[in-house]
DNA sequence: TACCAGTGGGGTAATTAGGGGC
DNA sequence: AGTGTCCTAATTACCCCACTGG
């Protein structure tokens, strides 16, 4: 087995999300609460994060707000 | 194309399930005891989850489970 | 037959969700 | 309005060893 890789986009965990960020995980999760952070919910009802989109976020690109 | 193909239907092992969660390989199965995910065992015992299943359940689809 | 990464099974520690209050 | 902290319950991660898949 080699060549089965099921397009999978990567995820972050909500610490490693907090830690990039040096804020709380309670916080992250107040962002995606706020629809400011797109999350995946685990089957347990656990959050996962784009990590393009947190990096794209990190890099300095306002999050589609213009006022 | 091939002439015959014997309903072959995708699966994917614990580990690629593990990767697109991005979750322990433990925890996939704790799902599938949980009844939260269909899961085919092989001869052995080992699991095998479907495909499309799992992609369903990473979009957001909520498990059709009667009620 | 043997090899070996992956898996199943248990147990136990670490994260996370959620609400509440500062 | 936004963040950090405290609390409990639920979920997940990491540890072991034995067996399966190819």
């Amino acid at each position: 087995m080699s060549t089965r890789t099921p397009e999978a986009e990567p995820l972050l965990t909500p610490a490693e999300v907090a830690t990039m960020f040096r804020v709380d995980p309670k916080t992250v999760t107040r962002w995606a609460k706020a629809g400011k952070l797109t999350s995946i919910r685990t089957l347990g009802g656990h959050r996962r994060y784009r990590e393009t989109e947190v990096r794209a976020l990190l890099a300095g690109i306002p999050n589609q707000r213009s006022e």
